[in-house]
DNA sequence: AGATATACATATAAGTCTTATGTATATTTT
DNA sequence: AAAATATACATAAGACTTATATGTATATCT
């Protein structure tokens, strides 16, 4: 597990590219597959996810659908057009940042 | 410049390493190396770097020397031995972070 | 003379995240 | 059968970090 303040600031972004890739993806759902997909490593909490996921919502970037499985609720969100342009620009961003960052730190990165 | 979301929490490791590099830096001269090496697209503001040198500082990681400039002060930095020790390990956990986040984000970056 | 650069510093507010807490059902283990 | 864990939502209070604004003062450039 990262330290929390390394983390910091890529929430939305790790959301909205998940959304891009996944037609529609709950909470408990985006948890679970950032913790397998990064091995454990960053684990999202519940009381950083629900009100991103939500303000998300507010501002247009995702829509939801809440569907009730069994009798437990599950509240899907999908990605809109606004937000896909969205996640294009933050990973886009977040790519050109690293690159700075591995030139100021001075990095050899284990990638191709 | 790069939104402040994304450059939070690297405060810290990046003045660990200018001054692993250096024998001795004073604040001014952090924004500004900071500033020319990236291209201006991190700016650190000094609201941020003179509390974090100071807590630093506070913790052992860094000491201190003013000295006048003309009729100016200048305070350098130096890095202690723990806190070369500390440096190796967040740049060395940045670049950890950043292969986990090329991997989720599914990025290709332009370094050999 | 005025603007910009150098050089320190702090205070208030804003923003994000952690921790703790709450509710409720389903499944697995003992 | 009871207890523990997993699923699934959510919020509130506090902690932490950073931005913005402000303050002081000298040096240099236009």
């Amino acid at each position: 597990m990262y330290s929390s303040e390394l983390i910091k600031g890529t929430l939305k972004t790790i959301i909205l590219k998940l959304l891009s890739e996944n037609d529609k993806m709950y909470g408990y759902e985006i948890t679970q597959k950032v913790k397998e997909l990064t091995d454990g490593k960053i684990q999202l909490t519940e009381g950083a996810l629900y009100p991103t996921l939500h303000a998300l919502e507010a501002d247009g970037i995702l829509t939801t659908k809440t569907v009730n499985v069994g009798n437990r609720i599950r509240k899907y969100y999908t990605i809109t057009k606004t937000g896909k342009k969205m996640a294009k620009e933050k990973v886009s961003e977040f790519r050109e940042f690293m690159n700075t960052m591995v030139f100021l730190l001075d990095l050899k990165l284990n990638i191709g």
